[in-house]
DNA sequence: CTCCGATGTATCAACTCGATACATCGGAGT
DNA sequence: ACTCCGATGTATCGAGTTGATACATCGGAG
């Protein structure tokens, strides 16, 4: 269950502490939080959680028999304590695993359940990591832009300020967890 | 070598339509194209330059023994007149398949290539291909924008400004197929 | 003169995806 | 009432992909 699962695993910990879910739902809800891109197939989900309930992170509950006999067969899953005990231990992780790509969306996710210190660390640190890839696009875009064709440099530009815009997201979310907790208004909410 | 391979296959021919090239520098380029995420490993480009190679799309150059006696083994691929058919073909192709995540930046990154009809054509799929799926984020924001406490609100706003953003992109490059060749600086270009 | 990172080709176990199979549910249309 | 059909629901498999690793040479820094 390496590589993308321990992703996989932390959100499936952290959407099952909000509620026991059955997997179809649950694979939804993982869809959703991790964007349309980066969505996973069942192919993942039901062998992670197989792994997940082998090691004693959750507890499988198949509610065929209930009341009005006919309910169809579904496996609801929720934590255990032990689950929960995990579920703690990766949201305490302010490493470097916290902000690569792979993991940082889910990290976010979970932020309402991650200490502020671990919060702004993980912020802080995907923002130098984006800020790292930035350097090495304007250096290449520097070096080759004569030898580029118009529409090359176009998409080269395009991905350059996509990671720009990010940054400044970063920058607007780092300074709003330091003011401690001021609301930030993105829509105007309606002002009717 | 289907799924994103196909994708690959068409980055190599047009790569290799430049110039020949070798493996590892071949790789560089890819994912130079296809960007830090979405980047390919040796897994992927060798089996397929074998494939490409056995369906007689490419022409192996082991240039190992030079001029000098001790120049490194490097196996130098190009493209064969097939390889050239196939490309062409490729770049016709104005399909679903043309706009979907996975191909897009490829097909825009040879869009010099391309004729002016397509490139409209892959462009204009692109965008409903991405207000679709805008419909459907801010239809699921709006029937649970209560429910979500404020990081996951952030995540899936920023998400829905990434396509709109994208969105106004593709707009701003349809105007411009549209009027000819108008060139677009986007960066001031150092009025020096 | 040696160490070390970049260049260069290549493979493998583990993992992931898209397709597929199978089955039930609720609603829309006739 | 009946049938069709898409959504719900669990599950597996072949084919394709990854990150690690192996092995070897090159050029430069100390």
């Amino acid at each position: 269950m390496s590589k993308r699962s321990g992703v996989l695993e932390l959100a499936v910990l952290g959407l099952l502490h909000e509620s026991p879910l059955h997997g179809y739902e649950l694979r939804k809800r993982v869809n959703a939080l991790l964007g349309p891109l980066r969505a996973i197939s069942y192919g993942s989900l039901y062998p992670c959680l197989k792994e997940m309930l082998a090691a004693g992170l959750l507890a499988a509950d198949d509610s065929a028999t209930d009341a009005g006999a006919g309910r169809r067969s579904r496996i609801v899953y929720k934590l255990t304590a032990e689950g929960k005990e995990r579920l703690q231990e990766q949201l305490a992780e302010g490493g470097p695993s916290a902000w690569e790509d792979e993991s940082f969306g889910v990290r976010f996710a979970f932020f309402a359940q991650t200490d502020a210190d671990v919060r702004l660390k993980i912020l802080e640190g995907r923002r130098s990591r984006l800020e790292e890839r930035r350097e090495k696009v304007t250096g290449a875009l520097g070096r080759t832009r004569e030898k580029l064709d118009r529409y090359t440099l176009e998409l080269q530009q395009h991905g350059l300020e996509s990671v720009e815009r990010e940054v400044r997201w970063l920058n607007e979310l780092i300074a709003t967890e330091r003011n401690g907790v001021a609301a930030r208004p993105r829509r105007a909410p309606k002002t009717s």
